[in-house]
RNA sequence: CGCGGGGUGGAGCAGUUGGCAGCUCGUUGGGCUCAUAACCCGAAGGUCGCAAGUUCGAGUCUUGCCCCCGCAACCA
């Protein structure tokens, strides 16, 4: 067994920008797994995680908030340390980048790259818009115009400070080579040597003139650091890197894991190592990217209507429940499913009807049987069922250790789930009642005890994944603080004769999937007031609008585009009107033939995939659903043309 | 030819270095009554997206094609 050994294990530094959600919860649920993993075996852990919290975007949400950045962050700091609690997030530090100390480390380290020579004053050119104050590459672009507002952007060459990422590039990869469990999983990795070392590693832009909320650059003040050497360096800044006081970086530096989802990987198998390469540090032992949760498939997102708060999933089961879910269903690195259904079937059928009946049944026929008092026998032979229940128990714990020092954290849960199983089928051939009734005390009593000990050493690795449960059982069992340890599941008979047994609350009581049970609470509609007050018009703007009976005449589908169709509609007018909809996911090309449709006619026409849209088509509905207003025609008396009002 | 991920029994997934295709749920027949209508045993159900190739042998390697998803674009 390792000895004093030390565990320094992140999180990514969270952006305040958005809400956070299941999948943002996933990351964090699973450092928090590894971490109370390692403290079990007794390692010297280090947890952290932390808000990312300078930038432009926070600079806007602030203001469009009215308040300044910082209670901006300090706000979404509250939040999200609500929601940690919630959850039970074990970490030991929480990080802010707008903390005096990494401000201070910041600078230094700039410093540092600066007089080294790493560090160089360039341009970057780009192409900008300047009312959205926003930089975009020639792709991003459309029709040569800034994608969001549609203005011109023009060149501008902005004077930039640069790190020298391309001198970084061979050793990058040597070390890639020399160290395969560098970067996981190793589809990961690949990815990024095809799409980034392949093409050449070119120089990072490190500083800003356009962003106020940051870290000023030491050296040139009209400058503030970019994301990369404000927000990477977290990992060792938070370990007081650069300070007097770096006791906290001798110990555990490098970080045995950083944890990070595959959209910010190549952040961090790429840039970040180079910089500690220049600034001559070792580089972390394992960069994980994990993968992504879809909700029923599709991504999470407000828009597709399947996001919700995480709250609403624990309160409506529990919190071990949710951490159970995402460790066994999700294989570690690549994408899961979430998906209410598939949640409520694996609490009633594992959690519930598995687990939770088994100490639930055990527990009540020591009470029965027994009076609740555990009668350990020493000296019964033991047959060969009672063996395989004990071979299965005392093995259980190493494989577990195995897959979670693997990072397969779904086989070691199904490692468990094993011995569950066991036990559940143990107490059918041993047949207890009968025992019971045959007034056969000796066996009867083995059978029970060897049932408690494979629920004792189901529970103590139960503890990486569960924060309530395992505890719940320990007190039901009478297990003490000795009979708990790690290293006390690998042993078989370690609970004493004597010891009360009590049957608790159910652990897991099943539950019913209804409409209501992720029922998203009302809320108070806070910014939509005004919204709605902006919302209403009067009949003189309504009438503004130009309704239409239009018939669609031609339906054609557009070839660039997935969604579009491009229709000629016949509305009273000598020609027919070119108008381009995205209907193209909800009705085929012969359903939309000579329907008759409402159409508003004096919409400024705008252009789709190059073609020019002149009018738009009324439907209802939203991403799932999308139905056409279809008017009701079937004498034919309806004329193309006519006004709606 | 924009980049990437994926297509395995009804559903959700696993399949390590190529070697008789697995898991959970569901369905179905039976057993049991200690337990949260829970538990246990048996059964049905797959030409592993399609096609070709390498091989004694391919879900696993190569090539081509089809489809789905994410990024991007766009959703009038």
């Amino acid at each position: 067994m390792e000895e004093n050994k030390k565990y320094y294990i992140t999180t990514p530094i969270y952006y305040p920008s958005g809400d956070f959600h299941v999948g943002t919860c996933y990351c964090t649920l699973m450092a928090d797994a590894l971490a109370r993993y390692k403290r079990l075996r007794g390692y010297d852990v280090f947890f952290m995680t932390g808000t990312d919290e300078h930038g432009q975007k926070i600079e806007e949400k602030a203001k469009a908030k009215g308040v300044t950045p910082k209670e901006y962050v300090d706000e979404f700091v509250s939040r999200a340390k609500k929601l940690w609690k919630l959850l039970d997030i074990s970490y030991d530090k929480y990080m802010r980048t707008t903390d005096e100390y990494h401000v201070k480390a910041v600078q230094k380290i700039c410093q540092k790259l600066y007089d080294q020579g790493d560090i160089y004053k360039g341009e970057y050119k780009g192409l900008y818009c300047t009312p959205c104050e926003s930089f975009w590459t020639e792709t991003q672009l459309v029709d040569g115009k800034c994608p969001d507002c549609g203005r011109e952007v023009k060149e501008v060459k902005e004077e930039s400070y640069f790190f020298r990422l391309s001198k970084y590039q061979d050793r990058l990869l040597k070390y890639y080579e020399e160290h395969p469990e560098f970067l996981e999983p190793e589809k990961r990795k690949n990815e990024m040597i095809k799409n980034f070392f392949d093409k050449g590693l070119e120089d990072l832009c490190v500083t800003r003139t356009t962003i106020d909320w940051g870290i000023r650059v030491p050296f040139d003040p009209k400058h503030t650091v970019y994301v990369w050497l404000d927000a990477l360096t977290n990992y060792i800044t938070a370990l007081g890197y650069t300070t007097d006081n770096d006791e906290m970086m001798k110990k555990y530096w490098p970080a045995d894991i950083h944890l990070v989802g595959k959209e910010i990987f190549r952040f961090h198998s790429i840039i970040w190592p180079a910089i500690l390469m220049a600034l001559d540090l070792p580089l972390p032992k394992k960069i994980f990217g994990h993968g992504w949760l879809v909700v029923n498939g599709k991504k999470i997102s407000k828009s597709f209507g399947n996001y919700k708060e995480p709250s609403v999933y624990i309160n409506a089961t529990s919190v071990d429940a949710l951490r159970y879910y995402l460790m066994k269903e999700v294989t570690f690195g690549e994408d899961g499913n979430f998906s209410e259904e598939l949640f409520v079937e694996r609490i009633n059928s594992d959690l519930s009807n598995d687990l939770g009946n088994l100490v639930s049944r055990v527990t009540a026929m020591i009470e029965k049987y027994n009076n609740g008092i555990i009668c350990k026998k020493e000296n019964l032979p033991l047959q060969d069922i009672d063996k395989d229940l004990i071979d299965t128990a005392t093995a259980t714990v190493e494989n577990v250790e195995k897959y979670m020092d693997d990072l397969k954290t779904n086989e070691a849960i199904t490692e468990l789930w094993k011995l569950v199983s066991k036990a559940n089928k143990y107490i059918d051939l041993t047949t207890p009642w009968v025992l019971a009734k045959e007034e056969n005390k000796d066996r009867l009593n083995q059978v029970l005890y060897n049932l408690l000990e494979a629920i004792r050493i189901i529970a103590i690795p139960l503890q990486i994944c569960f924060v309530d449960t395992p505890q719940k059982i320990f007190e039901q069992i009478g297990a003490n603080k000795e009979e708990t340890t790690w290293d006390s599941a690998k042993v078989f008979g370690v609970l004493k004769d004597g010891t009360k047994v009590t049957k608790g609350e159910l652990l897991f009581p099943r539950v019913e999937m209804t409409d209501e049970l992720f029922k998203v609470p009302e809320e108070v509609e806070e910014p939509k007031e005004d919204e709605d007050r902006k919302g209403i018009i009067t009949i003189d703007e309504l009438d503004k609008v130009e309704l239409k009976v239009g018939q669609i005449k031609k339906v054609e589908k557009v070839a660039k585009s997935k969604k579009l169709y491009e229709l000629k509609v016949d509305v009273g007018e000598k020609e027919l009107r070119t108008i381009v909809s995205g209907i193209v996911p909800y009705y085929t090309e012969e359903e939309l033939l000579n329907k008759q449709i409402v159409v508003v006619t004096n919409l400024k026409p705008a252009k789709l995939c190059g073609i020019e849209s002149n009018g738009m088509l009324l439907a209802a509905g939203d991403y799932d659903v999308v139905k056409l207003l279809v008017l009701d025609n079937n004498n034919g008396t309806l004329e193309n043309g006519t006004n709606i009002h």
